[in-house]
Formats: structure tokens, C-alpha cells, sequence
DNA sequence: CGGCCCCTTGAGCTGGTTCAAGAGATGTGG
DNA sequence: CCACATCTCTTGAACCAGCTCAAGGGGCCG
């Protein structure tokens, strides 16, 4: 069975053999959690870290009011939490939105990986570094689109993020999301995003299973949010 | 004189001295930049590592339709690019807001650093993923908060981090930031910015003197937006 | 001195929110 | 296997935070 997460930093960085060997042993321990689990908790100390092998996730912070602003997706392949590892406790919370499979490198073997293998710490680095630059097309987003270029952005984000990691066929790809979740991630209320959905789903870009979003028309959704997915670092991607 | 980037990355790793001399002997190309000046282009290709030791810049991306979104602020002693050396582009610009002093690092100088100073590397990666942290925190705040509280909130960050490199005294903090700036960074319009720092002044939080915005109270902006400082990951801060 | 920013304030408008209510789904326990 | 609770989706109607448009004033620079 192949590995999500080997197959993403191999992307970013062409891997020896032995390279690849190493990560892929550090993800033995493997564990499958339930949706809608925490995984880590803003405040957290450093523990294992996490990896994405297979289902979705989400960063998110609590506001007081009790409110949730959603800062990111996850998605098989991506690190949960680098940064518990490097920093002194979690910023965010993490949670699961499907039900999902997670590899836990003990935090001492992850230390030994950058210590003793420079080209992975590069590729870690490089992908920290995207992720980065997808936090800041998204405060672009809530700054300065309308709701619905900001759902169709997002849409075409994941979308990108999906396909490259094989999760898109013949242009079509279903999203685990429900419309609260898209609330929360672009700061609207759940109410308005059904609106934008249903002209999304009126214009034949998206279609609306129940518990799935589709994608249905990718280019569509590109036109309208004004879509350029430079951000994703993904031009000098490595030809298998 | 004292270098603002050393005293950074000092406060995020002990540095033995040898390092310190290495990164202070990096900063040795300093350039005086006037303010408004683009340090870095979208689509710009790879070249030397900025690093600001004086003066305030912002990252920023243009829309298609002209408006202009802030990502972040840079102060004296923030990394402006690592992304270009490590990724195939920049994803956004940035520019000055006031005058500054930037040493440009070599690319293949950073690189050699990176791989022969492994305490250097590790503190380079804490400040990105500070960064990272700052990001988050505004989604946050363009997401869930008001248009007073974003500003309090903004208002809050910067007297922080303007205090971590000494630049608050007698908990007074000034910031060269016009109102359209912050406009730009906040997902606003000047306009209502404008209203907002009315009543900020009026609850004698601010001040605002002719091309400088002043702190006077940061208890009561603290108050005002909710302020937390954890996500700016200064618990562990080495003292002295 | 003239031009260009930036700041300020007013008045009306609108995109998105809030509140409310009902209809499917899904799950759960008896 | 049904009854009930819970959650998400949907739609309508009223409201409001922040926007747009407009106009005037002040400081700075060439």
C-alpha cells in the first residue's frame, strides 16, 4: 500500500531510496481515529507528531464567544503539527472531519530524521513553507473577495490540492465538507454559504450530494474566484 | 551597533558565539532602502536573502481588479524571504513603509549557513513557523472579529512584537502605519478604519499624531480585541 | 504656490447576518 | 423496527455593519 505522505515529500524533493526507506518506517505506527476527533488541542505540549495518511482534517481556534474559525484543511500526505515539535505548545487545535488514518512519528525520531537527513528536513521545510503561502491566499480571500469568489476560491484550492494527490477523476471531485464547515473556514455564516452554493450548483460548477460536495466544472470555479494557483508551488513538481 | 537580526535569533536559540559572529559577518551587505520601495516582486525568481534591520516593510499581494491585500508586517529583525530560496517563487511582494536598513545575505551563503549551523537552521525554522502562527491569528480575525476588534487585535500584535525588539517605551508604542495601510491589512476600507481609530482614540486607547499612529494603552486594546499572545510563541522567551 | 496625499465626516446603500421555521437525513435506544 | 433526538440543509424576511460616494481640510514636497 502506498504512502500518502512519502509520495508528498518525494514530490518536493527527489528522495534516495534509503530516504524514502526511513520516512516510510517512521510511519509504522499507524492509527485509525473516528471524524470529528481532536487530535491535539490548542495548549498541547509536544508529543508524537501527526501525519495525514489517509482522510481529512482541519486546523481550527476557538474564539471566546464560542465561535470557530477554521485556518486550514489537511488532506492525506500533510503534516498535522510540525510545529509542537519545534515550538513549545500547539496555537490551534486540530481535528478530524472524516474518519481517518494518521501515522504518529515519535517526536525523538523525528528529531533524528532532521538531525541525520538533510534532504528530508529541506522537503519538510519546503512543504511548511506552502503551507505558509496557502495561509496567506486565504487572508487575501477574507480581505478582499465577496462570498461567493471566496467559496469558489476555496473550492479551487482543494480542488489543486486533491488532484495532486490523485483524488480527482475525469475532473470531478467530491469534498467531505458540509456547508457549517465552509462557514467556519471562510467566515460566513452557514445560512449565506448555502446561498452561494446553490448558484454555484444553479451555474453547474458544483453539485450537492448529501453529506458530499462535487466539483463538478473546476474551470468554472477558477473563473470565478479569479483562481491562480501559483501559490501552491506545484510548477516544479517532480515528473513521477 | 547591535543587529536587530542577531538579537532575533538569539531570543529564539542560544547562540555559542561562534554562530552569532557567522550571522553578523552574513548581515555584513547592508543597503539603505527608501520607504514604499518593492523589496521583492511577485514571480521573482531566487536571489539574495533580505533581512531587515531597521525600518517597518509589509508582504502584500495585488488583486486583478487593483486592490492591494497585506499579508503581514516585517519588522526589524524579520527574515523577508526565506520562501525565495527555498521555493521556486515568490507567491507575493513586499515593500517599505518607512526608511530602511536591509542586509541582503547571499543565497549561497544562506545555503551554506543552513547546512553547517544546525542551531542557525533550527532557529530559522522557529521564526517561520512564528510566522506562520501570525498568519493563522489573522484568519482569525478577518473571519470572526469585528472591524474594532480586528483593529485592536492588529494593534496588539505590533505593540507586542514592537516590545520583544525594545521598541515600546513607557508602554507607549509608535507605528508608521497610515490609515489605508491598515485598511489594506485588515480586509477594510479606509474609511471605516478611520471611524474605528476615532473611537479608539476616543477611548483614549490611541493616539494619533500627524503621519504616526500611537499606542497609549495596550491593556484596554487588549481588552477590546481579545487578545491573547500565545500564538506569538514568546513563553520561552530567553531572558537576556 | 500648487499638487498630491492623507485624514475626516456625512448620507445612503447593500452584502451578508440574524432570527425563525420546516424538511430531510442519520443515528440511537428501547 | 420504530420513535425520537439531533444534525444539516433550505428558504424567507428583517436588519445592520461596513461599504460607496462625495466633499472639504490639512500637511508635505517640488
Amino acid at each position: 500500500m502506498s504512502n500518502a505522505f512519502v509520495d508528498k515529500i518525494r514530490s518536493y524533493v527527489p528522495l534516495q531510496a534509503d530516504d524514502a526507506e526511513v520516512l516510510e518506517a517512521a510511519c509504522a505506527n499507524v492509527r485509525a481515529i473516528p471524524a470529528r476527533y481532536d487530535l491535539i488541542r490548542e495548549g498541547d505540549k509536544p508529543g508524537p507528531v501527526f501525519v495525514m495518511l489517509d482522510g481529512w482534517a482541519c486546523r481550527y481556534k476557538l474564539l471566546p464567544e464560542g465561535g470557530r474559525q477554521i485556518v486550514a484543511f489537511l488532506m492525506p500526505g500533510d503534516f498535522c503539527d510540525m510545529h509542537v515539535a519545534v515550538l513549545d505548545e500547539m496555537d490551534h487545535s486540530i481535528a478530524t472531519l472524516t474518519p481517518a488514518r494518521v501515522a504518529m512519528i515519535p517526536r525523538e525520531e523525528m528529531e533524528r530524521l532532521i538531525e541525520a537527513r538533510p534532504k528530508l528536513t529541506h522537503a519538510f521545510w519546503r512543504t511548511q513553507l506552502v503551507d505558509e503561502s496557502v495561509l496567506r491566499a486565504w487572508i487575501v480571500s477574507m480581505g478582499r473577495r465577496s462570498a461567493i469568489e471566496r467559496v469558489a476560491h476555496l473550492m479551487c484550492e482543494l480542488f489543486a490540492r486533491a488532484r495532486n494527490i490523485g483524488l480527482v477523476e475525469n475532473d470531478r471531485c467530491d469534498l467531505p465538507l458540509t456547508q457549517i464547515v465552509i462557514a467556519d473556514a471562510l467566515g460566513l455564516t452557514p445560512v449565506h454559504v448555502n446561498r452561494v452554493l446553490r448558484k454555484l450548483r444553479e451555474a453547474g460548477a458544483m453539485d450537492d450530494e448529501t453529506g458530499k460536495l462535487v466539483i463538478t466544472n473546476p474551470a468554472q470555479l477558477a473563473f470565478v474566484a479569479g483562481f491562480d494557483d501559483n501559490y501552491l508551488h506545484r510548477r516544479s513538481r517532480r515528473v513521477a
